[in-house]
DNA sequence: GTAGGTTCTGACAAGGATGTCCGCTCCGAC
DNA sequence: GTCGGAGCGGACATCCTTGTCAGAACCTAC
């Protein structure tokens, strides 16, 4: 910078205005200004800037996924970026695999590197740490599920009544056992799915058998091995709601080694490529992860803009896709 | 951090020497600093950090792909993510949507954070203005495409070979009327592919028919209308390759839409979930993207490191993957 | 008792930038 | 001729840290 000041001929305070574009400098000087950034290659140092300026920002915010590899993570990623992008705000981003003390360690490598705001898709079961770092005047949001102790803003899919919907739509086909294959239960939005679908088995009168309602199937194996013993029991599920993305695909993947693909119905969650070419076509419960992403962003940016409005959550609603997986018929 | 040397009753620099686990304080004494550091939730500033220390590093690395949303670049990104974890360093990234401007401007974004490192899948068709930010200490490798007009590292994977065996595959089938499909000719990737395919259908002997080399195409709705066209054509293709993601999933739908799936033979390039659920399963080229992200990574952090070896260009094999499609036979 | 070494600590400058404040020049308007 | 305002310069404090280096405290050995 001062060499930049030394070639344009101006002073130090010149330069600084010139590269904040701030007032009071003739079009002329502005211009043999930035010649000489272009000159000597100079590159604004916006660590430096943000540690001098008034308002602290580093215009960076910091995202924490459960998997940045995965389609829902990756998905809320780009949407995010999108927006922060029209701000000139850029984004750290990092996966959790679902460990708390992983989203705890890059959330403090976030908050070191002083992130102007958050946005946590928290596997943590308490987010009461970042109580002091919101005093601090940084934003936070959550997303996909709601903040644990922690009153901040949320952006959550209506997970319970998309469940409700998948389980009736099911119900609908004349099914009366119907399975629900779910993830963890500590994760917020398995337990809730898994409370829209036994509220629709009640509702409904259908088979309240607990042996039908899996919990813990973190990935595709897992989900199709489940399948295979559930079908293979003496009164087996004739229908099967996958509450996850990776959970479908397992489902898909056991009922067809099991020949049992048209016998079956089943309808996903999430949404996925080629769904719709698969034979059954997959129905499933789409959430808008685009819209439930860009939503998140605009939350916190108009915190960090100063919104000092208690906290919200935004739910948003999920969509059942008939394709045709969700629409065979009971047997019986 | 002032308070906290207060709190403590230490200096502080005796406060940086223990935040830095620098040798030369008493075991009580790191104590005392440490529960003060606790009691007041102070954070180091690592922009400050690096402000002042010597050797400037911020232990962030920026990424720039194609779209941080797409199967391809998150599972790049989720690579570089794990090898990057182990040494502390995080990971802004974004996406230039193959705009070279796009590209240019989060590069200056990532550029003026000071990050210690970049890696880049370049839209660009020059990347010489960043020559003057490795002469200055940052460190670049690009991924998946070479760097153009800059001498550094690269992993790539062998596009000409694989579409070389793509296409060699579908002649022995019987193939020899192979059409190709490829995405924007500016793209390296999407040229090499083309190239391979070329290489084959001359070495080969297949129909050279220049019809059959449709390049331009960018999304599954370019891909679908192209196969469309193709088939309906008065000498039709009997097999092809789709050189890329999207244009499989286009072509997948044009040929089950035309119900034409089980006479045309397909490989497509870049695995997919449920390549093997769909009738016929889909053959494809399958790039080892974990293996390209985290060498790449390898490669960006030993330069960090201080190696000073000549530029290297690493080129990862691919692997073809025989699951139904792309074993149809030619009727002819 | 002194010399010579560890071990620990703190004062001070510096890193790249911005905010504040004062002062100067120049120009046009009255 | 005076005045006001725009445009610019310069000095200095400050942001939060770390590197340097001198010095204090303590021990060991003769």
């Amino acid at each position: 910078m001062r060499d930049v000041a030394a070639l344009a001929g101006v002073s130090l305070k010149t330069v600084s205005r010139v590269v904040n574009d701030e007032p009071g400098v003739s079009p002329e000087l502005r211009e043999r200004v930035r010649s000489a950034v272009e000159r000597l290659a100079y590159r604004h140092n916006l660590s430096a800037s943000s540690l001098r300026r008034l308002d602290r920002r580093t215009a960076t915010i910091g995202i924490l996924l459960e998997n940045i590899g995965d389609p829902v993570s990756s998905a809320l990623h780009r949407a995010i970026e999108d927006v922060a992008r029209r701000r000139g705000v850029v984004v750290f981003a990092a996966s959790s695999d679902e460990s708390a003390t992983r989203e705890h360690d890059a959330i403090g490598e976030f908050l070191a590197r002083r992130v102007d705001g958050l946005i946590v898709m928290s596997a943590s079961p308490d987010l009461g740490y970042l109580r002091s770092e919101i005093d601090a005047g940084t934003a936070v949001v959550t997303v996909d599920r709601p903040p644990a102790f922690l009153d901040v803003d949320c952006v959550v899919t209506d997970n319970r009544e998309g469940a409700f919907n998948g389980t009736r739509h099911l119900a609908q086909q004349g099914h009366t056992r119907v399975a629900f294959l779910g993830d963890l239960p500590s994760i917020w939005t398995a337990a809730e799915r898994r409370g829209g679908h036994i509220e629709a088995v009640r509702d409904l009168g259908l088979d309240s058998d607990p042996g039908l309602v899996l919990m813990g199937l973190h990935d595709a194996e897992a989900a199709a091995a489940a399948v295979g013993a559930l079908i293979a029991q003496a009164n087996p599920p004739t229908a099967i709601l996958a509450a996850q993305n990776l959970l479908t695909m397992g489902t898909i993947q056991a009922l067809r080694s099991s020949g049992q693909q048209h016998n079956v119905a089943l309808v996903g969650f999430d949404d996925f490529p080629l769904a719709d070419m698969l034979e059954p076509a997959i129905s499933v419960v789409a959430q808008d992860l685009p819209a439930i992403g860009a939503r998140a962003a605009e939350l916190l940016f108009a915190r960090m803009d100063g919104d000092v409005a208690p906290a919200r959550r935004e739910v948003m609603p999920s969509q059942l896709i008939v394709r045709g997986s969700g629409e065979i018929r009971s047997p019986r």
